[in-house]
DNA sequence: GGCCATTTAGTTGTACACAACTGAATTGTG
DNA sequence: CACAATTCAGTTGTGTACAACTAAATGGCC
């Protein structure tokens, strides 16, 4: 009960060097997790010829069907500046279609190909093995899900205050 | 107790869609995390002049001093390709400077300029900054840290095994 | 001592991520 | 109806990541 959570050896007050070494160690195991994660799909989508990023906007249009590109950037928090070379590239591989709304000429509707609801088939097996690389049961992981997305909506809400004041 | 972590509605075993769901949520929300964390750390950093990958590097060397750049690349997880030109930028801002060691010509020491010792008195106002952007205390984001940790290592391991078996 | 495998940085090419901008279409307002 | 503000996708430029490769230096082995 005692216990202050401080960084470092937890019987002095934090210096400026432990906070920046705590901060180095945060900030550094989001990054390190964020990219090994990366690599482990790279290994699995390859098979796929897809990539992570592109994987991802394939699950979205799989679980809700043809969308525009607006739509697909809120659920991904992409903007179209990350989207288009992306979709571009997806439309080169064959997977989807890019054709402009009637109703609405501004708007861009991607829509999933054949051979793009086709790969679904091929891609159900990639969760389980994401999941067995993890060596995280589903609870656990369900878990920290909660947690980064809690810290998503935190960091979100700062930056959108402009800047947390400093003191 | 008749918990069985299952994805979805808990009443019925998993479908193929569940899990790509539960696989969307998953790694979407560790990457999300990820690029939330780098848009607060764009703002703070922005009046030091410096981006995150680049306030990663100077934390190394503020904390282990002058390296060679494959111990930079030990310490970050990263490589000569991504170190390369990231250092030539510092180098260009004048914060570090590039010397081929004299023992071993291979190597190439990255020894921080005044400018860049100078900054770290700037920095050590980032991670009060960081720590509060999150609305986590020390403890849950050294649990954070502590779970993520475990998780690269896990994701680590399975990128070296080649693939995780997939039945 | 000579030669080959290894180590170390750097380069090249591809693919995000994102800020800032462009241009076309649409909407709101008088 | 006219026209300014907004919306939407795309483009441009910068900065990572990372695989695959190159070239120079080193070390081990005969």
């Amino acid at each position: 009960m005692a216990r202050k959570s401080y960084p470092g050896d937890m019987t002095t007050p934090p210096t400026a060097t432990d906070w920046l070494r705590l901060d180095q160690q945060i900030c550094f195991s989001l990054n390190a997790a964020s990219r090994a994660f990366g690599s482990v799909y790279r290994v699995i989508l390859k098979d796929l010829g897809i990539t992570y990023p592109q994987y991802l906007v394939l699950l979205v249009l799989w679980e809700h069907g043809d969308l525009p590109v607006k739509k697909l950037g809120e659920h991904l928090r992409l903007d179209s500046g990350t989207l288009s070379p992306l979709l571009k590239r997806l439309e080169t591989a064959g997977l989807v279609r890019r054709e402009r709304s009637a109703r609405d000429e501004r708007s861009v509707e991607v829509r999933l190909t054949e051979q793009g609801v086709a790969l679904r088939e091929r891609a159900v097996q990639v969760p389980r093995r994401i999941v067995s690389a993890t060596s995280f049961d589903v609870d656990e992981i369900r878990d920290l899900r909660a947690r980064l997305d809690q810290l998503t909506s935190a960091l979100d809400a700062a930056v959108h205050v402009e800047l947390p004041d400093e003191d």
